[in-house]
DNA sequence: CGAGTAGTGTGACTGAGGTTACATCAATGC
DNA sequence: GCATTGATGTAACCTCAGTCACACTACTCG
């Protein structure tokens, strides 16, 4: 398996050989559902390639990114599920089709104290999610829609590796917890200003 | 020391013999900044008595609180410093008289090897942190001003252990990053409402 | 006691963005 | 081709909250 060119932090040997014993392949369609808020977590992912989308929702249903969950990652708020509660309080979502390692939960404690690479992978992982929650709130609070639009098809971008996306408004309005009406005004604007060119469930970023 | 008592999840008595061997007692006034944003980690603060008031700052000076760290409990921020950088991406502000315990950092990495509770206590921290970013998010993202004020209100008096709130109207535009004239416009209909007692440099809540 | 100062009250205005209500418009299937 | 459906464009309107301007009020300190 290529778990050690995905995960080159992973370097103990042994380490490699139980994950890809004990865990269990998993391949997801693009929008398939992973886990639920309020589900409970029985395993943590390793992502090996594609991407989750980890988002929050508000008790109207209202949506809002939180961030993704890439090649070589996987998703810190199933790491503290080996303490205390097991249920999510967050929804992951295949981006795109997504192919994983699924680690029961049982071993996480295990591991952070048999492998030293493992400790230290959940530990960045913990400080990675951490700053990219700080922005996700600087986003929220200080910046406007249309800077918080910008952002998200700038990383739209880099995830694809191309600048054509195929993604309708009413998408990006739900991870910016916002209407499709606004990001459709958004986007007008933008063209105009020659920052993308508008197209049917698809735009190109130009800037 | 009364470590035992204000921490009991650090159950191991070696690691609260080094924790008093090692750490050094500080104590804040009021108001008194422990960590700047850009500032330099150079030890994790455990806090013995008072509280630290975490916040975030955009550009323009325009503050936002994060969360609190009370007694027997410890910045999630500042854990992470072992690994990588060790700049700080929040303040850090005494909202009482506060007495703490600094750990230097550099036994981080290393007490999480040899005790297993000091593992678990940051694990849990981690966790508990998580879970009030995600809150603060929600707050920002999905309620309004007026529920957001009522919720800094009441942890406000859940801290103080008293309805009788010393504190003025721009201290909490501040944390919620308002203006002073919003704040205060939303007190008055909270009084109204008979939900508080205005006054002069304190407020009385009733709900 | 009077001046200065920090905190508070209030009204008018503004702008961003959410909402409503339609009008198109492009793909798809029949 | 034509109907259906989902995606997009747009205008009118409304609400919340930020800003400005200024009055007022309770302390403090010389």
């Amino acid at each position: 398996m290529e778990l050690k060119k995905i995960f080159p932090d992973l370097y103990e040997e042994n380490l490699r050989n139980v994950i890809e014993q004990e865990g269990t392949v998993v391949h997801l369609e693009q929008g398939e559902m992973l886990m639920d808020i309020g589900g409970f977590i029985k395993f943590v992912p390793l992502v090996l390639e594609g991407s989750l989308k980890i988002m929050r929702e508000d008790k109207d249903g209202h949506e809002l990114l939180l961030y993704y969950v890439k090649a070589g990652e996987t998703c810190a708020m199933s790491l503290t599920c080996c303490m205390g509660d097991a249920q999510s309080n967050v929804r992951a979502v295949a981006e795109e089709p997504t192919t994983l390692i699924a680690i029961p939960v049982r071993y996480m404690d295990l591991w952070t104290n048999q492998y030293q690479s493992w400790k230290s992978f959940v530990m960045h992982t913990y400080q990675k999610r951490f700053e990219e929650l700080l922005e996700t709130i600087d986003g929220i609070a200080f910046q406007k829609l249309d800077d918080r639009l910008e952002k998200v098809l700038k990383s739209r971008v880099d995830m694809a590796g191309s600048n054509h996306l195929v993604v309708t408004h009413q998408e990006l309005a739900s991870e910016l917890n916002s209407s499709r009406e606004v990001i459709s005004r958004i986007l007008k604007q933008m063209e105009k200003r020659g920052m993308v060119k508008l197209g049917r469930n698809k735009l190109d970023v130009l800037f």
